[in-house]
Order: C-alpha cells, then structure tokens, then sequence
DNA sequence: GTCTATATTCTGATAGAC
DNA sequence: GTCTATCAGAATATAGAC
C-alpha cells in the first residue's frame, strides 16, 4: 500500500498527508505504535486466575490470535520486514514493556529461568508464523497453543525447580 | 533489490533478463529452487547418530543457522512476505519432500503423535525468527535449541507413548 | 488544511536493431 | 543473445495557490 491508497482511501490527496506526517517512515512509526496499544489494550491480563498453565495459555493464545487475525500487523510489530523502516526509541519502548510484562508474569508462575522469556516467545512466534503462513484463515497452529504451552510449563518447571511439587499440571 | 540491480551486477542490461525468465516473478521461483536445493543439499541426514535427542537437535540447528546465514532466503523460502510472489507447484514440491523427511526422522525417533511436526516446525521456526529479527548476528536464540529439542522431546515421549521407558533423555 | 501541479526517480516490461 | 531506446505507470516528496 502506497501513500497514494491511503489518501484515496482516506478522501485525501496523498500530498495532504505531508500536513500530518513528515515521510512514509513516520507513518509507519505512527502505525507501529497504535498496533503496540492496539495490541496491549487487548492484554488479557483481568482474565488471569493464577493458575500457571491457565493463565500462560491465555498470553499464547491471545498474542497467537491477535496476529493471525493481523498479519499485517504482525509483520509491522513483530517481524521486522519493512524494508527500510525501524521503530522509533519511543515507539519500540512499548513493545518492550510488554515483554517485560510477560517475563514478570512466567515468574508469578514459578518460572525463573533466565531463558524462559527468550524460550516462551520463540514458541508463540513459532505459532504465529506457521498459522499465518501455511494456515491463513484456519486453526491449525492455533489447536497446537494448549498443548505447546504444557509442554512449555512442564519443562521450565522441571529442569529450573525440580524439587518443586507440580502445580496446576494437567495431561490432556 | 530490482530487476535493474540484478542485471548490473551481473553486467548486463535490464532487458537482457527477459531472455532467461519471463517475468520477475520467474526469477523468484527460480531463486526458490535454488535455495530449496541449497537447503536440502546440506541437510546432515549423513551425520545423525540414531539417538533422537541428538539427531533432533542436529535438525533444527541446521535449520536455525540456515536462516540466521541467510536471513532473505529464509523470508523467500519459509516466509512467504514477497507481495507478489508464491512459488509454482513444481517448486512448492521441493520443499514439501524436505518436511516430510523431517516427519520421517521424528518417527524414527519414536515420536509418531500426528501434531508432532507441526509442533516441530513451530519451533524451529520461532526460534530461527527470533534470532533473526531480535539478534541477527549473534547466537542468543541458536544457544536455546538444545533446551528446546530436548522440552519437545521429552514432551512428545511422554504424552504420546507414556508408558515407553525414556530413551536417551539427558538434563542440560 | 487541503488542494492542484509537478519534480524526480524508480519500477517491470516491450520493440526492434545488430 | 545482447544491445539501445523507450514505454507506461508508480513511488515519495515539494512548491505554491486557495
């Protein structure tokens, strides 16, 4: 989509679109930034019951949902394919701290491991890619989020804590 | 990268292209196969061992470093970002017979649940796209697969065939 | 604030000579 | 097979009138 579609989509002349940002870059910023509050105003963080397992689904699969029914979004945010665009400072902060939310929640369900953040968000991007590039529309990856994340659950809770009784483990 | 950019690093004019592809989309699918059989022909099918834990590994670090060494084959080949482009039946059959050799090997390693390779793939592919949007580089993502291998190893010997005794399991 | 008009550069692709 | 010449259109961006 160039400037021209968004101002004709917009009932504009692309060169009035120079009032309101400085390049197509700051545009792109712009759009990056209301798809991280876009993204974090849908956190489903209320519906959390501290049960680990429970609640760690819920962040997969909200996050796997929101980009399968976003992918353009996703690629905007989380994949960084733009050609010559990068965040600015301000914007990539947002999506910073959610990360950070994340990791502070693996922690409230015993996970501590310093690589579980790193591990959790290899997972949902996984999740992510393939249902959107080998299953646009359908649920394939997205039936694969309860069972990925026990996976997930049981092996951060074994090999960091393994004197720690299971909590909240389920099979099936 | 355009069609101009290709013919002069190459030392020919633009027009002179359209004597080898017949359009731009054509080179695309050529550069798929290419990089298809480049994938492929490095495979290390020759370098597994027969224990899975170890042959699993082997796999998906071959694909993590793969894509990590070459990030725009990964976006062609993996991705499917190219506005335009998707590759012919032909070609798309190149890469369906490398997955399948990898649902092959998963069987040999006595892991035989029907979600398995998709599971599989999610995680590869979270983990090489990690490194490459969030590292590129470096090895902060290319570090976590034997961790990985090894949560999706035990996972899938377990839920699918609990009553196996562990073969080959190793902690850290 | 939004418009018309236009600059400049690049794009994929074609015609036709050699 | 490769070239020169060129097409038709799209891209981002600017100037200046209303």
């Amino acid at each position: 989509m160039s400037l021209r579609d968004i101002a004709r989509k917009i009932g504009m002349q692309p060169p009035s679109l120079y009032s309101y940002f400085d390049s197509k870059n700051a545009i792109y910023d712009a759009m990056y930034v209301q798809g991280c509050r876009q993204f974090v105003d849908g956190e489903p963080w209320d519906e959390l019951t501290g049960e680990p397992l429970h609640d760690l689904r819920r962040l997969v699969e909200y996050f796997v949902r929101f980009c399968a029914a976003h992918p353009a979004r996703y690629q905007l945010l989380f994949q960084r394919t733009i050609p010559g665009f990068e965040p600015s400072p301000e914007s990539f902060a947002i999506s910073q701290a959610s990360l950070e939310r994340v990791g502070h929640q693996l922690n409230r369900c015993g996970i501590t491991d310093r690589r579980a953040i790193d591990l959790f968000s290899a997972l949902g991007t996984g999740l992510a890619d393939q249902q959107i590039s080998n299953d646009p529309g359908g649920d394939r990856w997205i039936r694969l989020i309860d069972g990925a994340v026990e996976m997930f659950f049981d092996y951060m809770t074994k090999t960091t804590t393994p004197e720690t009784p299971a909590r909240g483990r389920r099979r099936r």
